[in-house]
DNA sequence: GTCTATAAACTGATAGAC
DNA sequence: GTCTATCAGTTTATAGAC
């Protein structure tokens, strides 16, 4: 087996760093790879080297989030709920503290008609992961006796996701947006 | 005082209706003015005769939705909370049958930070406006004992928001999913 | 792997004829 | 008001030297 990481290559990651943060805070249709390769200190023809096509580069990007997700779901797959529940409001949280960067989910579905069709792909498939996984906390948390909500676990797990990643953008215009998302989501869960 | 409402000239409003569309599929940084000229069937320079900088069209539009959203406001200010709530509801659904277009306020918050400043003012009062609404609801229905939620009304209103906002793009990846937020959210509201 | 140089297409925008 | 013609700048992308 070898190993085959982003990690392997200093470049490659470097470049995936600052094109994540672009895509973040402000799309994958809005830098170009002079913004990448100006902030990296080299010419955009070294980029194409390690991606040939933008497109490429976008792919890389959401599969590495796959990848981070499935790690993220693992490494907290048997702390108790509300733990669980810290942790994703955690999560969301640090990408506004970071320059207020978007889930690349809700990123990824606002630029989703303009994306090319390999990144659609990557991305329907990332977001599947997202809704099964904030489902399943949703049904592990009642099934514990720590969430008591009306309704299905699959309907609060996607209204707890949709929210999270509504109150995430909107958070761009008012500061207390997120945290007033995540404190109303902690009550309709009937925590406590 | 004179008449001065975008109706007077038909060219200038067949320009907004065109971008308007392909702002809320691809986004401001994703159309240009060609896109919008061979749409109208005219050259790019006509375009600019109508808005000179595409930040002027930007702003237009967005004007145009804050005066929409103040008419809607009254003209459902008097309806029973629960038909507010359904055409709260339907507001966003319309926006999901036409082409998968997402609510502007999703799309202006994506894009915030790659927007010229006379769009971010207008934008940030906008998505106010929709809050604003969004907690007048909560707290109309809690005070005629139609909605029974925990927290306070602006939480309750704010989470309504940010679930609709998240929930309609999140339904380009999966149709059922806007149907699926409504449908908590009529739940989380105690309704009957 | 990174460089220089360059291509072809597109962007927002303007001048001036009709 | 719309046209033709054009501008300077940017975009993704490639060829070939080092």
């Amino acid at each position: 087996m070898k190993i085959d990481t982003d990690a392997k290559n200093d470049t490659r990651k470097r470049i995936m760093d600052i094109a994540e943060e672009l895509l973040l805070t402000r799309g994958f249709n809005a830098f170009s790879y002079q913004w990448v390769s100006s902030e990296l200190g080299v010419r955009n023809a070294a980029i194409h080297y390690h991606f040939p096509h933008k497109t490429d580069l976008g792919v890389a990007l959401i599969e590495r989030y796959r990848r981070r997700l499935s790690r993220f779901i693992e490494a907290q797959a048997a702390l108790p709920p509300r733990e669980q529940l810290e942790r994703y409001f955690e999560l969301a949280h640090s990408y506004f503290r970071q320059d207020r960067q978007v889930c690349p989910s809700g990123m990824l579905c606002t630029e989703f008609h303009t994306l090319p069709d390999a990144m659609r792909d990557q991305a329907a498939a990332f977001i599947g992961e997202m809704r099964d996984w904030s489902i399943d906390l949703a049904a592990r948390g009642r099934d514990l006796g720590v969430f008591h909500y009306p309704g299905s676990a699959e309907e609060m797990g996607v209204l707890m996701f949709s929210a999270l990643q509504g109150g995430l953008q909107l958070a761009r215009v008012d500061d207390g947006w997120l945290d007033t998302v995540k404190r109303q989501i902690t009550r309709l869960l009937g925590v406590e």
